[in-house]
DNA sequence: TTCAAATGAGACATTGATGTCTCAATGTTT
DNA sequence: AAACATTGAGACATCAATGTCTCATTTGAA
């Protein structure tokens, strides 16, 4: 199902995420084709660009469905979540350096109502007594985000296993850097 | 005692943490001086962002001096860090993004020098019983840049109160998203 | 095998940012 | 006031990346 241009796609995240600078040459090299393949799919970098943000909504959009995170109690939602997402997390880093993206009204709608989706469940899970009040529902979803992309970048470049990066995610957003004094 | 260079930088910091590609216009605009002056200042663009960098890293060693970070127990040498750090937050959200500034041999060596002295920190931290041993110290040390950044981001875009930040970075980082059952 | 389509390699033009220069205007020192 | 230094504005030249084109080669289908 993965179309070409999905693979091409793919290819460039990885390079695009770690150099959101790369000339065209290098991602074209990097998805095995031509320069010239590369300019017949998309008819400019812009429009490149522009492809790899949607494809990485896309997929963030998938992971919350998957993830099934308007159901059940907040905190297995949000661990479903992160299962959910880590594949990705690359994706995201992209995403989260790529600031000139949400000029593009269309990319900017779409991470919106990702958004919202999160930021909801975060104000779910405070109404359930499972998330901290004191912090708000949107620097919580925010500062997950953050995270997400941070283990993207982390992985890329080897600093952090990916066997670990689910949990280390999920463990130091969930439960802070601190040992907990009473662990029954 | 801020040199008319480091004014420049300034200025620059606040236009390049937000679009890392804006033109040599947009920041002597931002600054306040012409291009040609910007030009005389600093030889080019590369050394321009060299400079910033080199700034940034300055500003960050000098939080971690000002905090204090190798003395008393870990966690307060941690607030005293966050204190220190969330002025300049909007450099090391720089930092984060400019991943080919590493690529200098002088800027990336002093990075490493002060990334190994948050890594003693947590590392300090956990032989304490302070923090979380499960967590790798290396791990905490990067998660905790990236949502220094990622305050620097929500404070510079309205997303998040100057006031509420470091109190936010904290309790996020140190205590977790989880709402504690058991505070006594 | 043969024809059609897609691709890669490279040449070339275009474009936009950068680097360099001059000169008039401003500000500063003596 | 006069000499000096600094700056801003603008006109170039330069350069690197992108966009466009051609053509030989490969691939795939009939």
């Amino acid at each position: 199902m993965a179309t070409d241009r999905d693979s091409v796609l793919e290819a460039a995240v990885g390079v695009l995420s770690r150099r959101p600078t790369a000339h065209l040459d290098e991602i074209a090299r990097a998805a095995g084709i031509s320069r010239a393949t590369l300019h017949r799919i998309f008819p400019g970098r812009e429009a490149l660009i522009r492809e790899v943000g949607a494809l990485g909504l896309r997929k963030f959009a998938t992971a919350l469905d998957t993830a099934e995170i308007e159901s059940g109690d907040a905190q297995s939602a949000l661990r479903r979540l992160v299962d959910a997402i880590v594949p990705d997390a690359a994706l995201c880093a992209f995403l989260a350096g790529e600031s000139q993206l949400y000029d593009d009204p269309g990319i900017n709608e779409l991470w919106e109502l990702q958004d919202a989706r999160v930021r909801a469940l975060f104000l779910r899970g405070q109404q359930e007594g499972v998330f901290r009040i004191e912090l708000s529902a949107g620097w919580l979803s925010e500062a997950f985000f953050d995270l997400v992309a941070g283990v993207g970048w982390a992985v890329q470049d080897g600093r952090l296993a990916p066997r670990d990066s689910a949990y280390s995610l999920a463990e130091l957003f969930l439960g802070g850097a601190l040992r907990r004094p009473d662990r029954s």
